[in-house]
This record gives C-alpha cells, structure tokens and sequence, in this order.
DNA sequence: CGGTGGCCTTGACCTGGATCAAGCGCTATA
DNA sequence: TATAGCGCTTGATCCAGGTCAAGGCCACCG
C-alpha cells in the first residue's frame, strides 16, 4: 500500500520564478497565486499559503516538454498554474493512450510503489508548482483542509474517469469527439474562461490517442460534426459550438 | 464543487445484521470484521471502531440485486465486507460500460453534485456496510488516520482507472481478456485469496461491458488463450493461469 | 427424469474504424 | 517570396470485432 502521490527526477526544469512560489525568493508568492481557487491550496489563509511557499518550486516547461515518464522515481508532486498538459501511458510497442489533459488547478504526480503512474508532457507552454511528496504530506497532517481539499479533488478525478470509460468502451468516433468537445467546454467554463469557442491546443494525433481512435477518424469525425453543422472549425485552434444542444445529442447517441 | 461521496435511497436491502454492524444490537460489531485490514477502517483502534460501530448498518443483497442507480440521491457510502460488486453506467439506448467489479474491502457511492455517479449491482451473494455520508464526513474530521486511508484508497482507484483507460482504448480483444484475467489474480493475491485458480463470478456479458467488447468476442478470446496453452477453463466458473509468463506477454502485446 | 430457460460457444457475414497513401495548407526560416 | 516540413484532411482499401443465427451445456423445476 503506498500513498497517492510518491517520489520524480526531472529531465530538465526551468528556473525557478517568483510569481508562483520561487523558493526563497519571495517570501509568500501562493498569497499572490492567480488560479489559488483552482487549486488544492483553495482552502488556506494566508498564514498557511506562507508554509506552502517555503516548499514549492515554480518549473515553467516548453511545448512538447516531458515533466517525467512513467515508471520513474517518484519525489514529487505538481499543480499546474498555467498552461496545458497532457499524461499519457505506452504499451511496448508504442501504442499510446493519453489518460488526461490537465489545466491550471490541476494536480498531478500520482504514484503507486514509488514510481510515477503516467508520463506527463507539456501540450502549451506550461507553468507548474513543483511539492516535494514528503513535505506536502506533512502540510496535509497540519492542515486538515488541504487534505480534504485533496480527497475532493481525487473524488472529482474519479467521476471523470468513469465518464471516460464510458466513452472508451461503449461510444462511436462521432460520439466521443462530441463528448470531447462538451467537457472541453464544461471545463474551461469551470476554471472562468469562455465556454464557447472552445480551444484545442492539443493535436488530432493527441486527441485521438485520449479518446481512443486514429488522426484520421479524429478528422473525418471533426468534418461529420462540422457538416450536419453541430460545430464550426475557426483559425487558431478554436472550435466553436454552433448548436450545443444537437452536440449533445450526439454525446449521448440519441 | 462537491465531495467525494455524496448522498441515495436503497432501493432494497436486507436486514441489519449483527456480524458486521447491526447498528444497536451488537456495541461493537466492527471490532469483530474479518476483512477491516481491507477496508477504510483499517487503521482505525477498538475504540474509534465503536464509533463506527454507531452509525453504520450491514445490508445484504442476492445475486443481480440492485444496490443504487446512477442519478439518485446518494445519502449512504459503502463498504463491501463480502462477495462481488459491480458497477455500470448506461447510455439512453442501453449500451452499458462497467467501470468496476468491487470485492471485500472496496468502497462505493461516489457522487458528483449529490447524485450517485453509476448504478450497483450484486453479482454474487453480497454483504456491505452502509455509512450515512454525513456522519462518515464527521468521522474523518476526528480521525485525520481514516481520512488519510480513503485517500489512499482513491489513489489506488485511480492508478487502476489509468489503466483501464489504456486497456479500453489500446488493447486488443486477446490483450484485454489476459490483462484481465491477471489483474484478477493479482488482486485476489492482494485479499489472501488463492491467486492461481481464478474466480470468474460475473458473467461474459458482464466481462464484455467492462472490457468494451460483446459476449461473443469475450468467448472467443477465452478460446484463443485456451487454444494457445495459456490458460485452463475449470468448472464452477473457475480459470486456471496455466502459463502467467506467457498470459503477461499476451495482456502487454509482446 | 424430461422440459425449459439462461448462459456460453461457435459459425457466417458485415461494418466502423484502422491502415495505407496522397495531397493540402499552414507557419517558419532564409 | 520561395520552399521545406509538419500537421491536417481526404480517399481507397482492409480487417478486428460486431452482428446475426444456431446449437450446446447445464442447473433448476415440475
């Protein structure tokens, strides 16, 4: 039985900024943090914040930066402050299947027998708080509600996992990309930012390894959508929902 | 933002029962559960599980009986003390997808926004302990120790969710079938329960709607590794893992 | 002890999505 | 302003697993 979240070494990690927790640098940068409410320090004053400014460390990574493959020791753990990531699992022979794409507020660095669960890698350029493993679990015996605040959020993760099985196991090309669209949307509602054009950073050969299906059916799925005339395509990555309700419908395959 | 657990109205269930929590009658029924080194409660003192003692109720239920639907009100937790567990969600047309076979020590009810967020159901003869949510929340406010435990617990959860995730939407027919006969065995190991002749209590149907698969694919796919040696169909729902070695390469894709 | 119904297995065929193969259209670097 | 390169789309074909259809094997019951 080991804990949630373990031990990592990172292949490589920027410097360390005073915005987000820079070490010593700032004596309280989580007083300061932007998505705090997002995050599991949601529920502490600002006497607490201080004690979790003394152990985190900020990492900004590249697009297409790897933050730590699966298997690896695991020493940390990580909330993501800006940007986007993706984590993702291989099979031997190289077929992929991404577990989940993460924003601000999100919580990463789950472990079993001490080594990392997923590979994690930038998909934007990204911004992160890094807590050593053993460290955050002493601030979870001091603050009970970080530790509920945890419980809540891995309760959270939970439900979406099984929403995701769902669609793994039992949904169509056109389903899971109208699914796909509506929880993008959801989400990006949840953490204040416009619902409707939705943004998709990520690529069709990323999307298509989370939802279980090839670039190619990703795209013909796109161009079905796009022509019963559920979404609309725009320039820069963004898709907008044209008809919410019909995208439902075909989320559901009704 | 919800917690984890949340709130349901059975729909049937058997007495109270005293040998593992019959409310009034016995004063400390829990002190006496044979699988609490499996459950929440495990790193709980004789007298904090008189505390539990007090406000949990041991249902009973037979094969196929129904525990809670996705969407009721979710008022109770569980905890399963004996016999298997599963759990489902539906779409409007009926297909299902198993997200879960639950067996003693695992727990169940997790709810978004008050509601169950997937259908129990019996598979064999079951016994649970039914926790009232709120008083369960209490609880673990006095014992930080159970709290620490379910989030364990939810950890474990979700490393297991990851790779579901990776089976459903990577693996093969003949990879799935292997991944999960062995991850059966691994966990019946992890119960004290003899690992090698597996138990197949649920159904081909059911393994089918875990799996993402039909009854016929999960038959045939029991052939093939029949046919190649790897494993033995015993009577009384039995699987013999007669090459593990073997089963491992075929359940990896090697 | 024979009938009945629920699983399970097997066979024949079909199809949704994978695979293979071009093109297209960005953005980037010069 | 060319041109290289990558990601996206579209087309053609293939195949793993779904669907449809019989039987087979029990366990249970009258």
């Amino acid at each position: 039985m080991s804990s949630p979240f373990d031990i990592t070494h990172l292949r490589k990690l920027g410097d360390a900024v005073p915005q987000a927790g820079g070490g010593s640098k700032d004596p309280s940068p989580c007083g300061a943090c932007s998505v705090r409410h997002l995050t599991l320090c949601a529920p502490l004053e600002q006497q607490e914040l201080s004690e979790v400014s003394k152990i985190v460390t900020s990492i900004e990574l590249d697009p297409g930066e790897a933050l730590f493959d699966e298997g690896e020791e695991a020493p940390h753990v990580y909330s993501v402050t800006a940007g986007a990531m993706k984590l993702y699992k291989l099979l031997p022979d190289g077929r992929r299947q991404v577990t989940g794409f993460l924003y601000a507020g999100d919580f990463l660095g789950l472990a079993a027998h001490n080594t990392y669960a997923y590979s994690a890698e930038a998909v934007t350029h990204a911004m992160l708080c890094r807590f050593p493993r053993k460290r955050l679990e002493d601030l979870l015996e001091r603050f009970p509600k970080m530790e509920r605040r945890l419980l809540g959020m891995a309760g959270h993760e939970l439900v979406a996992a099984q929403e995701q099985m769902l669609l793994l196991g039992r949904k169509t090309a056109k389903e899971k990309i109208a699914s796909f669209l509506l929880t993008l949307s959801r989400r990006a509602a949840q953490r204040g930012q416009p619902e409707n054009p939705v943004s998709l950073p990520m690529s069709r050969n990323d999307i298509g390894d989370y939802l279980g299906l090839t670039t190619e059916t990703v795209s013909r799925s796109f161009t079905l959508l796009k022509t019963s005339g559920a979404i609309t395509l725009k320039p820069g990555g963004k898709v907008e929902l044209s008809d919410r309700a019909r995208l439902e419908e075909f989320a559901e395959g009704i």
